[in-house]
DNA sequence: TCAAGATCGTTCGGGTCCGAACTATCTGAG
DNA sequence: CTCAGATAGTTCGGACCCGAACGATCTTGA
């Protein structure tokens, strides 16, 4: 596979490429796989499970907080699944038009809109989210029962430090 | 501030919802908290290094690969960054519009590109980087000098399992 | 030698993605 | 009671994002 680096050959030109300037290496490792690791296991898992219904990352997240919470406000879901209120409009016109959730005004607060799960799309997660555990269960394969909780607190420590 | 729920709650609504479901809980939290780590993570360099360069964070990743590997093809870029071909086709016509990068077709095989930064390019990564690692020891400041390879291998073996 | 196949980067269409500006609604100090 | 400010969701413009289709180029095996 010509033009192909291997993980070690990239982080090996790293040292090199900036060997003498006053870095923290270490730290650099550690986000730089972070990136890698989140990128990596989100392709697989749109390809082995998210493909086949044709849906996105982030129609899949927000689907999911929504399922979740049995019904959601949208300030709520945008925060939980990551991205901007905007681009949540966007993905929720989406869903509501292929009939996977429902957009309700809120009754009390005027203002506010109320997310639901239609039965379609909670057939749909009641299919899907065994198979994405699975995938879940897949890309962590190589971490021992013990090394798990270790790695899930260590992430939850970089989020709240990122805030 | 109504409408938001901390990380504990979430868990917690999520083994309540999920009760009873033939699911591994443990791989769950490690992926749902790798993501969510990538997220903030991304979301923090974004508003504190990389806003005021007007730099998008693939663009950032483009220029830094280009950089570290001095000249780089196509393929490779992608690869490394984890976009598609595709998607780095538009970012490298966004980066070349700047004046960043500079395109090059193969003289030995007119099939490849190359990639190369431009001394404006270079003047920028130079300024910029070691202020994007200033973010990076941020994000990971609450992890002991012990605890960063950890989290770094545990981040690479979740990569190789995802290939 | 020379076509069949592999490989490379670009283009295209449709779906995110975000900040800023906007409309609608609620709140509260006076 | 009122209207200035806060807050919620949408719209807009421009950039990213991918799979599929495409044209160009290289490789290779008969």
């Amino acid at each position: 596979m010509p033009g192909q680096h291997t993980l070690d050959e990239t982080e090996s030109q790293v040292a090199t490429r900036l060997a003498g300037m006053d870095l923290d290496f270490e730290a650099m490792a550690v986000t730089a796989n972070l990136f890698r690791a989140a990128n990596a296991a989100r392709n697989h898992m749109e390809r082995t499970v998210l493909a086949k219904s044709n849906l996105t990352w982030t129609a899949f997240v927000v689907l999911w907080v929504a399922w979740i919470w049995e019904t959601a406000e949208t300030r709520e879901i945008a925060s939980e699944a990551g991205v901007s209120k905007a681009t949540l409009s966007g993905v929720l016109t989406t869903l509501e038009g292929r009939g996977f959730v429902e957009r309700k005004r809120g009754e009390k607060d005027g203002r506010l809109v109320t997310v639901e799960l239609t039965a379609s799309g909670k057939r749909l997660m009641k299919k899907l989210f065994p198979e994405f555990n699975k995938a879940e269960r897949h890309v962590v394969r190589d971490l021992t029962s013990a090394e798990q909780p270790v790695a899930a607190d260590i992430l939850r420590r970089i989020t709240q430090a990122a805030n």
